[in-house]
DNA sequence: GTCTATATGGCGATAGAC
DNA sequence: GTCTATCGCCATATAGAC
């Protein structure tokens, strides 16, 4: 029936996600994601016809995860200082509980860009109206440029870490898990105190 | 003779590293390898007997290229405000003509973060005496994780935005990549900025 | 050292029974 | 919808001539 099939389906959805982002789209076995849905590929090529329609809708679902949440904020209208802190609440929170997502995005990211870029094309998004409605966001004139380093060094801060953290943990913390978690907590205040001290925020 | 077999060997080593760069270790093709190089797949298993031999090597080779140079400055006695200047002058500067090392750092450490730290333990980096080091180059005195955090925000303004090159510039600057080469230029002066302003310097 | 040819195994995908 | 069995291809790696 039905939600015996879509059940199936999101099974197959939750265990592709987990092979992919351990092991890229080149490393991933449909074996293996068939083994870890605890079914054969015979059936996994039932639900999608290829690997790459396959992953196609895994990354679909889950730059769903966050990017709405994150356009909306940008485009809210409240003060450019809260959105900045709103922004790093949200990027730091909700990489903690999904560490994997910055690591898929950026080898994906680099692997086929045009993934991403036709994602947020598809899903409506004007690159130009959020800068502008950055830009708009400060009382002095600012230059695009000015707000394109703003966003480039909020991204940095807060994705660059989890990117990085297998390596980090191992050679600053000496693999000690819950000094990283404290460390990533900490860096919340932080990175907000960096960017409200840099842009006079 | 011996001249003519190192040629040929660092031939395939050139080569080797521009595919993996570009593909990942499980996108590279031996194939494309060895025509890039313009020999055949045997003289490369002539040369190397494994791809994972050839991979490892050509990543201790990158490592190689902006490690030491890094290590160098960062034990240097000069105050800490030089430090950081001179490290995000080499870090742009050497990603800038090198964009692909970044990509590949960071890809090839999340799918085999020990490469990395193992690379470092090899080399005999200390990074306990590195930390220490840069606390003892601030006036007053400052905590570990103080200085854990410079190390990442350094890292992180540095290298993140060479990741995320292709959709960076495809999504804020629509491919233009003479508009991309110019922000870069610029981002040496506002990285520094930020850090002097983040931490008194 | 360098080549052609081939062994060997694994992977994505399909056929077809139930 | 789910399975077993298998096809066809391609990738790494090796054998062996020159």
């Amino acid at each position: 029936m039905a939600s015996e099939t879509s059940q199936t389906k999101q099974i197959i959805l939750n265990s592709a996600r987990d092979i992919f982002s351990e092991k890229g789209y080149d490393g991933a076995r449909m074996q293996e994601i068939a083994d870890r849905a605890g079914i054969n590929k015979a059936l996994l090529h039932y639900y999608f016809t290829s690997k790459e329609q396959l992953f196609k809708t895994v990354f679909s679902e889950m730059m769903g995860l966050f990017i709405p949440h994150l356009l909306q904020t940008v485009s809210g209208s409240i003060p450019i200082r809260d959105k900045i802190g709103m922004i790093v609440d949200i990027y730091i929170d909700f990489f903690s509980k999904n560490s994997f997502i910055p690591v898929f995005v950026i080898r994906e990211m680099t692997n086929n860009p045009f993934f991403f870029s036709n994602y947020l094309k598809n899903t409506g998004v004007k690159s130009d109206r959020l800068i502008h409605e950055l830009m708009e966001g400060f009382h002095e004139k600012v230059q695009k440029d000015f707000v394109i380093h703003l966003i480039i060094n909020t991204l940095s801060l807060c994705i660059f870490p989890f990117a990085a953290e297998p390596v980090l943990k191992e050679v600053l913390f000496q693999g000690d898990d819950n000094h990283w978690k404290k460390f990533i907590q900490d860096r919340k205040k932080t990175i907000k105190e960096i960017l409200y001290n840099a842009y006079s925020l």
